[in-house]
DNA sequence: CTTTCTGCAAACGATTTGCAGCAGC
DNA sequence: GCTGCTGCAAATCGTTTGCAGAAAG
């Protein structure tokens, strides 16, 4: 099993790079040209695997956006009113803090921490 | 539209507040006794909105928690292996840089932070 | 009685999958 | 040719909803 980058995924891939926060399937599908929603679904399951594109699970539906390797590492703000995600760029005082307070968590519990996410929940200028 | 605290509601609350990490459904109705699967989406809609309940979206499914006013603010340890999701409490100190964190993203983005979710994502001990 | 709750079964919507044809190597 | 990619339509699965009866006030 190997993989071919063809136009599609890199289509695909262009239009998340495109965009400055993650994409529902909707908006791939209208940005992207052309594409079946079906080829779209696999392909970002085939991109997921191989650590190009991250899933983000909203209550509505699923986002997706280039993983943090390629476009830095980032939080998210989530509006509760309208849904619109948007990237922040991480603090690094508070990426700091937040490696302190996870050494004794992972102690306690044997937990292996690979990544975190940190979402601030709230409404966004629109909604207010 | 007044509601009330039926058996039903308050065995609901009671299988999550019994639990240490949030439930998925088939969890809440294995564990409460007798509970029909609509019943038990309709009431979490009224628990959540009445502020009982708080509602967890991962990939695969919803999972239901209570409210942090009745738990105590706390984040989540996520295994990306089995999907299993467990509550460790909020570092005082973290918190308090996340506080500092956010007030230039608000003010530069207008966006107004209601609460916010930390999340560790990697791997538990069992499938380490 | 009127309003809310309940269970059942049907409906729904986002995502996945089976299949047959096409394209790349 | 064999293997992987594509689109279409059908299937799947968690969740929601319509309905008629039961329970609460």
């Amino acid at each position: 099993m190997q993989q071919r980058l063809t136009p599609k995924r890199l289509a695909i891939v262009e239009v998340l790079a495109g965009a400055s926060r993650p994409l529902a399937l909707p908006e791939i599908l209208e940005l992207g040209d052309g594409l079946a929603q079906s080829s779209v679904y696999r392909n970002l399951v085939v991109l997921e695997r191989a650590g190009v594109v991250h899933r983000i699970v909203t209550a509505e539906a699923s986002r997706f956006e280039l993983a943090e390797e390629l476009t830095g590492h980032h939080h998210h703000l989530i509006c509760t009113s309208c849904g619109m995600v948007e990237d922040v760029p991480a603090a690094s005082g508070l990426e700091a803090s937040l490696a302190d307070a996870v050494t004794p968590v992972e102690d306690a519990t044997g937990f292996r921490t690979k990544t975190h996410r940190i979402d601030l929940v709230g409404l966004c200028k629109n909604c207010l």
